[in-house]
DNA sequence: TCCTGTGAATTCGTTCACAGCC
DNA sequence: GGCTGTGAACGAATTCACAGGA
């Protein structure tokens, strides 16, 4: 088993998985099938064994998924076992609700600084760290060890911090501006957008809207069909 | 052409397409090529041309698309043309910056109303709006119109609040808590999970690191290799 | 000639269904 | 009997490659 190169569909199930089974843990149970794996992940079974197949057989058939190994073979396999330094650019609105989650510590993810550009941001004090200058970024990232960077900045000027980070030697970047970004090679890039998610729900608002109108009409051709003489009974 | 049932792979890319047409013609720019617009939206051209393709005929052969156009066409699309009414539900650190955030708006989302349970931010202001109790949520959506419900309250509080929102009559839910949210049939649901984008950049990042050795292990052997006696010239 | 629009080919992801083990 | 682990079947999404119109 364990074939290496985990799908990235997978990949970014085990998380969810992983907080299913912590819930789990603490209501005290030890032993979950994939059935219930999966209703407290919200999947079906069926991607859930598939998926923990990919990290090896960590299951006993007739029985199910031992919680706290399985927990610890997900940890592991996410490089959760080692903690992860990062920082945020942009102390902006966004920037200051990220700094204050209380999210990201506990999952192994060290705030280690604060960046801006604002001279009037830098030295203030947040979530308590200082805001430092974004101009110190190499130095900082080399001394911090960071390898995730977050980008809040407005999305004019996510590029440029973006390059800058890289340049930096940051490995991975989450990027929340409303922008698209060009990442060195090798440099993983994940993305979060907010109002990209509204749009994408305005599409189905609309379409619910537009379907309901047809059903209407569907409704009311069923009215006029049933009221024929040829209609049963 | 205009095949009904767009593909929702297709639709979560049409805001970014969206975004980058509107770079565009912020640049004076009034016509595109597939690939033109796929450099800007960070997707290849045969993607944009499938995608463009599921809405209708709107570019031109050998030319390529009319910015404003399909801006329009695209707009038009996502419901983009209607406001829709949100209301944020839980204003602590990120129901706040959310609150505060300018992209929504921007796009047609008007903030019509800020929710909590808490008692002390009830009365608050905040970003120009009157914090409301949760427990009027009924009459709030029914009176404000409602459709689209913005969660950003803890987890484990995630649920009944969202219960009571399909319950209202919300038929679009975007969930920021960390929690797998179970919702009414018909509702549509999105889920921004910021501490699962971590770990998924850290699964990448981990594997990175052993990567290298893995690289540094076939280094060494190569040399070694090379030393041999049958090595190549 | 250039670039769109789209069938066909391919790749990726999900689900089925059951053999194998507890 | 119950539940995992996994090939095989299926379906969705992406990419190819080119016919066809400007």
């Amino acid at each position: 088993m364990a074939a290496r190169q985990i799908p990235e569909a997978s990949v970014a199930r085990l998380p969810v998985y992983l907080r299913a089974l912590v819930d789990t843990a603490e209501r005290g149970t030890h032993t979950v099938s994939s059935e219930a794996l999966a209703t407290a992940a919200g999947v079906n079974s069926a991607k859930i064994r598939k998926d923990l197949s990919y990290l090896g057989s960590y299951g006993t058939r007739g029985v199910g998924y031992d919680v706290e190994y399985l927990i610890h073979q997900i940890s592991r396999e996410l490089g959760l076992t080692q903690d992860w330094a990062t920082c945020i650019v942009g102390i902006g609105n966004l920037g200051h609700a990220l700094a204050n989650y209380g999210g990201f510590a506990e999952r192994g993810f060290r705030i280690a600084a604060l960046l801006d550009t604002d001279t009037s941001k830098v030295g203030q004090m947040v979530a308590g760290l200082d805001v430092l200058h974004f101009d110190d970024v190499e130095r900082i990232v080399k001394e911090e060890e960071i390898s995730i960077g977050i980008i809040a900045v407005p999305g004019p000027h996510a590029q440029e911090v973006g390059d800058r980070l890289c340049a930096a030697g940051i490995t991975s970047i989450l990027n929340f501006a409303p922008a698209v970004l060009q990442v060195a090679e090798g440099v993983s890039l994940r993305k979060v957008d907010l109002s990209i998610e509204l749009q994408i729900l305005s599409f189905y608002e609309q379409r619910r809207v537009a379907e309901e109108s047809v059903r209407h009409g569907t409704a009311r051709r069923r009215l006029e069909e049933a009221a024929l003489p040829h209609a049963e009974a």
